[in-house]
RNA sequence: CGCGGGAUGGAGCAGUCUGGCAGCUCGUCGGGCUCAUAACCCGAAGGUCGAAGGUUCAAAUCCUUCUCCCGCAA
């Protein structure tokens, strides 16, 4: 069976890892474009490029597959079967009619919730308690085709969006390679979404980062963990941009104002005052500076108390 | 040639502009105080100041070259 992979990321590597691994033909992958990337802006090639590289895959960086170039690409491959994980661009029916046994999706939530590019995220950021990945045929819509097999799993305390994307992409690969036994022995079961229970959201923003204190701190703790390490949760002290990549909420109310810091240094850490208690912002980083503990931070610069983040 | 910051005891930093005793906060170790403590007091150890070369009576500091690290941006 002649397989065209498609993926960019981290999430996906595990997916093509685990084709090769099992022996299947891997005649193509295709990936995004080499981009501008680090210090410097040299072109980087994406973690799916590289491993297609090593292992001797001819790959494929259409700029737009959906165009001439992209489909005769793809039809050079002559597929039996596609698989997508985390590729980045949408597919059109022209796409998704070139192999005859149909596109494969390895989705990192479970359908139908959770539908768009950011579901790892969105799933912390709401306070999830499960989630899990999800194996589709692709349509035409946004993650809206066809579920064939998913998979659960908890969603941890203190489990930010890294260390999740970590679990779940190989989870995926683990039920790609399932999916694929299923297709293959004919006992795929084809079961189509319940639309009314879909939820989407969008792909990952800076903005969304930004903290509001008045919020909940149960809520702050979802958010700074749904979007580490990125896009990363943030807030202002004056012109600066504090990001914050862990936060423990504490025991008792809020003693201080939205904002507010009540504490900061060595000892304590750096405590804030958010909408119902205050919480410690564990690991910080100041602008130019790396990702540090707060409490290191605070051995070398001294940060005023009682003045309010996120006030512009 | 995308923009920018940095390398100083174990950690985080100041000192560099204007050359002149190696400092601060914390940690570690020892001692004291205390019913007790992440508290407080006293004391100690621990640094080729990223590397090489140069200038100088004298270099963490000034001049060259090099290595490594990080932030923004994507």
């Amino acid at each position: 069976m002649r397989i065209v992979f498609m993926g960019t990321p981290d999430f996906a590597v595990p997916s093509l890892r685990a084709l090769i691994d099992q022996g299947y033909e891997v005649v193509g992958v295709f990936c995004q474009p080499d981009r501008p990337k680090g210090r410097g802006h040299k072109l980087a090639a994406c973690p799916v490029k590289e491993l297609a590289q090593s292992a001797g895959i001819p790959v494929f960086q259409p700029e737009r597959i959906k165009r001439e170039e992209g489909v005769a690409m793809l039809k050079g491959c002559a597929p039996d079967l596609c698989v997508t994980a985390a590729f980045g661009q949408l597919l059109s029916q022209e796409i998704l009619d070139i192999p005859p046994l149909g596109t494969i999706n390895v989705h990192s939530s479970l359908l139908p919730r959770h539908r768009g590019s950011a579901p790892i995220n969105w799933s912390i950021i709401k306070g999830d308690q499960v989630t899990g990945v999800t194996t589709m045929f692709t349509d035409k819509g946004m993650d809206t085709g066809d579920i064939l097999l998913t998979r659960e799993t908890p969603i941890g305390q203190t489990e930010n969006a890294g260390e999740l994307t970590d679990r779940l992409a190989v989870m995926g690969a683990e039920l790609l390679i399932e999916t694929i036994r299923a297709l293959e022995a004919g006992t795929l079961l084809r079961i189509p979404q319940d639309h009314e229970a879909a939820t989407y959201e969008p792909k990952m923003d800076k903005e969304l980062g930004r903290i509001d204190w008045r919020k909940p701190a149960q809520e702050l703790d979802w958010l700074v963990r749904g979007t580490t390490p990125w896009p990363g949760a943030f807030t202002t002290l004056g012109e600066q941009t504090i990001k914050v990549f862990e936060l423990t909420i504490l025991d008792g109310a809020a003693s201080g104002a939205p904002g507010e810091i009540i504490a900061a240094d060595a000892k304590r850490g750096l405590v804030v005052s958010c909408g119902d208690h205050d919480v410690l912002l564990a690991q910080i980083q100041m602008p130019g500076a790396k990702r540090m503990n707060a409490k290191d931070y605070l051995r070398g610069h001294t940060m005023e108390t009682g003045v309010c983040l996120g006030k512009a």
